[in-house]
DNA sequence: GGAATTAGCTCACTCGATTGAGCAAAGAGA
DNA sequence: TCTCTTTGCTCAATCGAGTGAGCTAATTCC
């Protein structure tokens, strides 16, 4: 039924291994006769004969197969939508080809990460977990010297390679933005998760001040953490003595629900207070002042980690991509 | 190095055979003493012992192996994730293996199928496409037998089979919805486009008028196609004489932008109008008065395509899935 | 013209797992 | 004790492709 090899050979009169090399090299790599190559390709593409990897993939001990283990959130984020479409093109584009799975529970998890291995994928990519069975998982994995990439792990140095993007390079940016359109009173709103993320984009928030010769005062420091509102907190800064002019928010949600509440309150943005966020989320569009901000260069963490698996010990590294400033209304850096 | 059948079969002076049952079926299926077994299970595990799908696959002529070749747009799309996801999530739970592809060009698609069909996928889920090449492409899948599943078709008896959300009755659940809410002239924005969804959508609207007895009025019918802004339409609509008391938009987007519109000019959304879409698209929640909508099940579209893979003959047909009333503060439909 | 070289293949094994057939030993039954 | 059955395995072929070794016939070279 299926088309193989052999099914070439015996129309063709030739041994399987003959026509293994010709569909496989060009004429002048091996001896073969150019007639009788030409006519199996005829034969071959007219028994639409389609080559068997798992066969070869078997024989060579290879997989082509590059394995992800991602849990996408239940509401749509646009961060894993670039984050996927980085790596599943990048995939593609190397002819490779993309083993998925979406794991939510933990089970899930160890059953996703047994099946890769089962195709002895050439790595996996995964993205960084707080919990500690499945970081024993990794971290047993890259012991075994399984290619294991962690996307956004926030350890400063973990046991595994992992590419991240730089955030306290961001918040540095971010920070100088604002300066350097004159102001010096800026306020942060971070997360204050000391583990995250919202951490190093404060410290970057710092370095800038002092770089630029800035004091810190921390009274222009507020926390905006999980579940905690950021309304309640605008009015807290505007009551600031020495009210800030520029509020660097640690992400686009901070910096968009800000924005939103000091509309309404009456206060101009940019020309009253200047507004950054953090992540170029798809809504920093849609507000009525377009928020400037940093973004998170998802698509290419994506790609990169693809590409580090691919190249293997060279590019097999740890890994910070340099985010990019976008100017958008918000900051009135805009020209 | 790697551990083989071989392997474990040395270590416990057994054949390759031996162990290969004991580790592939129950005690009570086959003949086996039941110590032998439990050391087999030992020592394999001991050695870390991962079965090859590859040269499993290839004697048992199977591939476990499921493949999606679709185009994320660059944009986020909350509809393409939630299908993804759906297709992703449904695929684990089986058990098997997502391929999958994002082919953006002609070349792409021709490649991902290729690719798709050397791994011996179980089926192939890819979108409707209007290029005559993909079409070709798909119709020849079909006709060689492989299981192919078009998701979102428009067509309404294609070749191959497909999935879909059920836009008409959609259309006519948007439409009754509003007409049970008392009102009896009833605008519809459509995208005038005939071999899309929007007709369908269109066509439901036109249902649930004749069946609730209402007159169908042409001057309540106005179209935004691609490119085409809503924003103008809402100006032509309050100057209808007898104005509509109410909006079906044949998507978000468009119910969005006439919300937003409306609310600009001073017309109360849903008190003096009453708008419902379709799509339920994330941003949805995001409008000043929340949009009611029609949802379009994407997840649930992505599960029933890889369940129509999978369970075969029975299911494997032509599909249409029942779209919810998701009713909000726009429609007026709210307790 | 004879030896050496080369072209153009074939042969047979391998990758790892699976499975029908079959065989020796143990146990059951009469 | 002898036959029959059952247990507990082994053997060898198979899936489809790839490859080193080797073989024959044609060609080249001196």
């Amino acid at each position: 039924m299926t088309v193989t090899l052999k099914t070439i050979a015996e129309k063709t009169q030739l041994s399987p291994g003959a026509v293994s090399r010709i569909l496989n090299f060009k004429e002048k790599e091996i001896r073969i006769n150019a007639r009788t190559a030409e006519r199996v390709r005829q034969v071959a593409s007219e028994l639409g004969y389609v080559r068997n990897p798992q066969a070869r993939n078997l024989r060579l001990n290879i997989s082509n197969v590059i394995g992800a283990l991602i849990h996408l959130p239940e509401s749509v984020n646009d961060l894993y939508y670039h984050l996927f479409k980085g790596i599943s093109q990048a995939t593609s584009a190397a002819g490779k080809t993309l083993m998925f799975h979406d794991c939510d529970t933990h089970e899930e998890y160890e059953n996703g990460i047994k099946r890769l291995l089962e195709y002895r994928v050439e790595g996996i990519i995964t993205l960084h977990s707080e919990d500690a069975r499945q970081r024993k998982i990794v971290d047993d994995l890259f012991k075994k010297g399984t290619k294991v990439i962690v996307v956004n792990s926030i350890e400063k140095n973990p046991a595994w390679p992992y590419i991240n993007c730089d955030h306290e390079l961001g918040g540095f940016k971010a920070t100088e933005h604002l300066i350097q359109l004159g102001h010096k009173r800026i306020a942060h709103i971070s997360n204050n998760v000391k583990t995250s993320v919202g951490n190093e984009r404060y410290k970057g928030y710092c370095r800038a001040l002092r770089q630029y010769g800035l004091e810190k005062d921390d009274s222009l420091i507020f926390n905006a953490e999980k579940g905690g509102e950021v309304q309640p907190i605008i009015p807290k800064l505007l009551a600031v003595k020495n009210r800030p002019t520029a509020i660097f928010a640690w992400n686009d949600s901070t910096a968009f629900a800000a924005q939103r509440t000091l509309v309404e309150s009456g206060i101009r943005v940019p020309e009253d207070i200047a507004i950054i966020g953090f992540d170029d989320r798809d809504f920093t569009h849609l507000s009525t002042v377009s928020i400037s901000t940093v973004r998170y260069p998802m698509y290419r963490i994506g790609q990169q980690a693809v590409k580090a698996i691919i190249d293997g010990n060279e590019a097999y590294k740890n890994y910070l991509i340099e985010p990019e400033l976008v100017i958008r209304a918000s900051s009135g850096g805009e020209r």
